[in-house]
DNA sequence: CTCTGCTCTTGATCCAGATCAAAACCGGAC
DNA sequence: GTCCGGTTTTGATCTGGATCAAGAGCAGAG
């Protein structure tokens, strides 16, 4: 009996009209307008089987790396050989964008899984900007995006336990996979259970404790790397903190706090892009 | 008596030639090439009193903000009050990097002390950045910055004991205060133990206890927000983990690590820019 | 100068989640 | 099919730092 699961949700590659750097792309000149085309144009198309590094800390940037299909995770070491996992990247995100400063990588990107990337190369990309506009414009939108990015998940791993943790990252990776046209609902982890606690600043051994626990809880069904979402509604309220325990730390020299100006402005994505 | 410790070091505004925007404003033909005459050129300077706020989450970014003196904290809120600082700022520093896509501002920017900062309109620079290559490159290179600034402090956050984030923090601050030509061993924090507990995730009281200690250990001389730095090596030294414990987590599916690239390239600034 | 309201310090207790330990499970090699 | 090595699970214990509580110190207001 196969069990009810899709399988490598994510070996099916993006289109290029679902993909990041789509805008980029098309205004490069790289196709016209049409993202059937453009597939077929982009160039340095590469294969990275699982484990294998796309680049490396410290490595001389020389392209950006759009992810058509598997998955990336990107990582910082200390001289001691800790590791902090610091992203997670799927089919149609984009790598390396520290980068784009042209000096040197700022992290470990391996693959999680056999991925198929496209190479940028950030000189084309510095010339276009100066000619076209919008690719400029869009530079900085992804950039500022990837900034944005780290600050919620700052806020997620300082002010968050465990459970709310996870519940935001298996929300996260549903929203995104939904936003590139996978299922919301079933998905298929490309990291380990130690790989996601690493992320999530919480040991292995919890990930696991947590996962059972949401199972019995009915808000998930998880078999191995396989987890479907069955309460979508209920993670939510789970991801963000029902109780309002104190009223917040270091109010500041003013203390005047401001009147909890309804800053974030949409979904509870903090995982997301 | 007066004792020893120097006062307000942050007061004295930096000089545009100290400033980290200074290429940038040069370059939109502000000034000519001299930073003297940039100083009496840059247009929207204001003072800030403690606690005011230059910015609030999710107001529409129009503005860069380049501090001239004092400092500036962001932070992010939670929709249940709890508060997250994610950032402090120097003189010569700048805050609102997450608007450049000209969007909305992602963070609360609230002055610490009587701060001066310059507003650079980001209208202005988006034409300059099309105009002049060197503009845009540098841009990116802000931006970059930003995001190794908050990988590294991810992994800070992460993977350190609350005594090593404090000595980073301490040894950041140093290093930066350096930068612009402040003293390296004598500084006076602008924020309070619990604003830099929450930066670093620790508690307000775990910070005194700390700093109690280091005092011990004669790494320190601390009276309430005076600190002297009597031994950088030190500090150093228990920053940078010394301990090599475990072998490092969730080594990945090919768990071929790399062979501990000495990607760090410099100095040990985890919170520095 | 005194008063007032923080901010800081120090001590005592507690607990979420880490760590240690050991099975159970599973996919792939052969 | 069987075996092997890594991943996942579950249980038992431990602990760094949070939380609770209560003074002490200090700056600024008047």
């Amino acid at each position: 009996m196969t069990h009810p699961f899709v399988r490598d949700q994510n070996r099916r590659p993006v289109a290029c009209g679902d993909c990041g750097l789509y805008r980029l792309c098309v205004t490069l000149g790289l196709g016209g307008d049409d993202a059937v085309l453009l597939d077929s144009v982009v160039r340095r198309k590469r294969i990275y089987k699982r484990s294998e590094f796309l680049f490396h800390a410290g490595e001389p940037a020389e392209h950006v790396y759009a992810i058509r299909s598997g998955s990336v995770k990107t990582y910082l070491t200390t001289r001691t050989g800790r590791v902090q996992v610091t992203g997670l990247h799927l089919a149609g995100e984009l790598l390396g964008l520290a980068g784009l400063d042209s000096r040197a990588y700022s992290c470990e990107a391996q693959a999680l899984e056999t991925t198929s990337a496209c190479q940028l190369s950030l000189k084309q990309l510095e010339q276009a900007a100066l000619l076209a506009p919008a690719v400029h414009r869009q530079m900085l939108r992804i950039m500022a995006s990837q900034i944005r990015h780290y600050e919620q998940l700052l806020l997620l791993l300082g002010k968050h336990n465990a459970e709310q943790r996870l519940a935001a990252f298996l929300l996260a990776l549903s929203q995104r996979l939904a936003l590139r046209n996978f299922s919301a609902t079933q998905l298929s982890l490309s990291m380990s259970r130690g790989e996601i606690g690493n992320y999530l600043g919480i040991a292995e051994e919890t990930v696991c404790r947590l996962f059972a626990r949401f199972q019995e809880q009915g808000l998930v069904e998880v078999r191995r790397r396989h987890v479907r979402l069955d309460d979508l509604a209920r993670l939510r309220v789970i991801a963000q903190e029902q109780a309002a325990p104190a009223p917040a730390a270091g109010g500041g020299p003013g203390s005047s706090r401001p009147p909890v100006p309804d800053a974030e402005p949409s979904a509870p994505s903090a995982l997301s892009h």
